[in-house]
DNA sequence: GACATGCCGTACACCCCTGTATGGAATGAC
DNA sequence: GTCATTCCATACAGGGGTGTACGGCATGTC
């Protein structure tokens, strides 16, 4: 009996961050534990073997993928609407983008599911503490005092959770939340223009 | 060696209703993963022998906790608030009541982030749109239109859902959304006061 | 062409969980 | 007191996941 390794093509080596996507998107559908080292192997088509040679332990996994997360999803992201001057477009890009682009269905649902895992505790503290202070940021430079535009901050921000996790729960009872298209209308009306109508004229001239 | 058996006093029977709300905490903490027949017995100081009593399987206990739920958390609040004759009045203390006497915290987002699982899917979507409908029923009392009504449903309970998620993950980094004596006033700011202004003053004749 | 090294497949031991079979303690009926 | 029933503890087999040891196939170097 003979082993074929390689019958279709040239394999290309696998790379860790082959399995940290591959950790994540597990993690999108079945939390944590769904990221097992077998299961992987097998999306993956290889075997525990490659990945024990990447990877100290599993654990390494998770961390290394929970930091691909917050590197893509929240430190690139705003590090990419630097050039962008006027707050008001830059608050309708972040939404837009963040609503807009979302890799992996579930996943942020699927991190905050877990907040008190070890290995997700710290990584969801930065990112939760990155991105209220940067939203906290947007709100003050839209013209609220630092009491209100906290207040936005964290309300921007839960509903902007919520959203997600009301698109992965159930996306076709409520298809206005599956449409890309309509995401970013619903999205700026229900984040923008309705979040901030009490203190927005006053600092805005027109 | 003598095996004590109940030496602190006596020993009352497990119910059903003891494993399933053991399930909702367990849930709660680690995902429909950590509901192990293991760890229940070791919390509630049994064993797996009492817990095949009452159950036929695992899967069993899972849709037995996540129907305690849908009932405790859905069916009887719906119910508690039929006697609220204002629906302004009924509006507020659903959001109250919902975020005040959140009995298991980080529930909902473990059973959202579990929205795939065979055991999960058919409660959380019976859910989702009792909630749905409830509230675009609520809004539709309160004068929208059908398509406003709708969308205000899915945008409150999108918030709402976020709040939850919030608590869950940064309780410490977002101090506001611990404390239940304010989250009545900020719910209520948020979810009724800013969610509905833009067609609100037209049918409030106040 | 010998040799080192990067990358991966295989096999083994170990642990945790599930489900079932079986026995035993406690309680009430009579 | 006997007996049946309820409820639970224990023991066992089976499966799946982890981590490690080891062996093998490549490719590049000289």
């Amino acid at each position: 009996m003979t082993i074929q390794y390689c019958t279709d093509m040239a394999r290309r080596h696998l790379t860790p961050q082959d399995w940290s996507t591959a950790a994540l998107r597990a993690m999108a559908r079945g939390g944590v534990a769904a990221v097992s080292v077998n299961a992987l192997a097998g999306e993956l088509e290889a075997t525990r073997g490659s990945f024990y040679w990447h990877f100290k332990d599993r654990d390494a996994l998770l961390t290394a993928a929970l930091e691909v997360w917050e590197r893509d999803d929240t430190t690139a992201l705003i590090a990419a609407l630097g050039d962008i001057t006027d707050p008001r477009q830059r608050l309708a890009a972040l939404f837009t983008i963040a609503l807009g682009q979302e890799d992996i269905n579930g996943l942020e649902p699927a991190i905050v599911a877990h907040a008190d895992h070890p290995a997700v505790a710290p990584v969801l503290r930065r990112v939760t503490e990155r991105r209220i202070a940067y939203l906290t940021d947007l709100y003050t430079e839209l013209g609220l005092d630092t009491a209100a535009a906290r207040r936005q901050a964290v309300a921007a921000y839960a509903a902007f959770l919520g959203w997600l996790e009301l698109r992965r729960s159930a996306c076709d009872i409520v298809p206005e939340v599956a449409a890309t298209g309509t995401i970013a209308t619903v999205a700026l009306e229900h984040l923008i223009a309705e979040l901030t109508p009490c203190a927005m004229h006053q600092a805005e001239p027109e």
